[in-house]
DNA sequence: CTTGACACCGCACAAATGTTCGTGTATGAT
DNA sequence: ATCATACACGAACATTTGTGCGGTGTCAAG
């Protein structure tokens, strides 16, 4: 059993019932996903969903209204669900770690493996108070963020973003130095102060033109493993 | 509003509310409410409903069948959702703030207010891979830990334990500076070496009998507010 | 005592919603 | 050509399910 196997239908009906579970907290009736995956009759619905439930990928209670679910163990095992939208499973997502921060290296901006393993990080809702959809993570390689209190080996959290408010922290991209660095923001006139985190080390001052903002920072992960 | 002004069925409709919905991945009907609650007439039941609604603990979407759902945001708020259920919920679980540690202050060991709307932090299993039973967090005031790349605001997840391995972070009491500090452990002989994360730092070096294990830190997160 | 708010009960009704059945259209195998 | 199978359509049907209304009991305020 494979996504490909599947009808240009029911992965639209797989994606419909996840939207509007993750919207409305409750699963559609047979008439919501026809109206909205185009097909007017409820037995083609009643139909496909027979089928979904064939191949395991949605939960059905007979003769109860909205008694469907998706089965998340099973799509997220196919490797589905990130595709779906913001990866977001029953108040928690996943954020994809597109790449490495490391002295001298621009961000990446598209991941070049999209379902790596171990490119994801899964959060909590409650956590950070964002919507999932402009979230990226960037793990941290080297000693050379010391200055703004992450380490070898830390997760960044970042919103996309090429603006920022002053004391904000963004990653940005120095011009001169070739380098991307996690610095408080701070605009005097047409100079940009970056700003680190650690008082003992000095700010970096640039021209604006000079300096271009990857996305701003919301959260650091950092998890120790035993020795 | 508090939990004290609901009616004990009011009470007990929210618990099935939730119990139903991870059970069966959708919202009770009405009757469903009706018959588990121990309430015969549907309208008693919609009226509690609409109670609760009134206090905005719950959601409900009019004519739809089983168009309800907990407002968690708000339970959480008050802190209640813990009571439900042992902590977790669906692959994540929440971790006690017990307190705070700062230069100067041994870490309280009993939560203050156990409910503390502010007092919890939800993880997903999958960040640690430990069990959430032995681990409790702190929040860093004060810039005191820097050498060790936390900063003021963060929340050190720890790991209770009085033993650590070297090279092992862990949270530490100092009998002689009167001090809890975030250090990586090193024992040579008879002695603890306390090193900072940053090497710009100095380590403390104590005898074993001066220094008092509280926790291993498994975890510091830093969540950046926008300006 | 009366009144009104509050919580509750049953029941009937209408709307929402799942199920079933008869039918049609391709496509591929026999 | 015939048959089987997968997929689709629409309409009628039966259940599920939310809503509304009349009514009851309690209790405190007027």
């Amino acid at each position: 059993m494979n996504f490909s196997d599947l009808s240009d239908r029911q992965r639209r009906i797989l994606q419909f019932i996840y939207e509007f579970t993750n919207t409305h907290h409750y699963p559609p009736t047979i008439r919501e996903i026809g109206d909205n995956v185009g097909i007017s009759s409820t037995s083609v619905v009643n139909y496909n969903l027979s089928k979904l439930e064939d191949s395991d990928l949605i939960t059905r209670d007979r003769e109860v209204s909205r008694g469907l679910s998706l089965n998340v163990a099973r799509l997220t095992e196919l490797g589905w669900l990130p595709e779906l939208n913001g990866n977001r499973v029953e108040g928690r997502f996943r954020i994809p770690i597109l790449g490495k921060i490391a002295a001298g290296q621009p961000i990446p901006v598209i991941p070049s493996e999209p379902y790596d393993p171990e490119g994801w990080i899964e959060l909590t809702e409650g956590m950070l108070n964002l919507p999932a959809d402009r979230l990226f993570a960037l793990r941290v390689q080297g000693n050379s963020m010391i200055d703004a209190s992450v380490l070898d080996g830390d997760i960044v959290i970042l919103h996309a973003q090429d603006t920022a408010n002053n004391g904000e922290m963004v990653a940005a991209w120095i011009e001169d130095d070739e380098d991307t660095t996690l610095k408080y923001l701070r605009r005097e006139g047409n100079m940009v102060h970056l700003m680190p985190a650690n008082p003992n080390y000095q700010p970096i001052v640039r021209p604006a033109d000079k300096v271009r903002i990857n996305g701003r920072v919301v959260s650091v992960i950092r998890v120790l493993k035993p020795a």
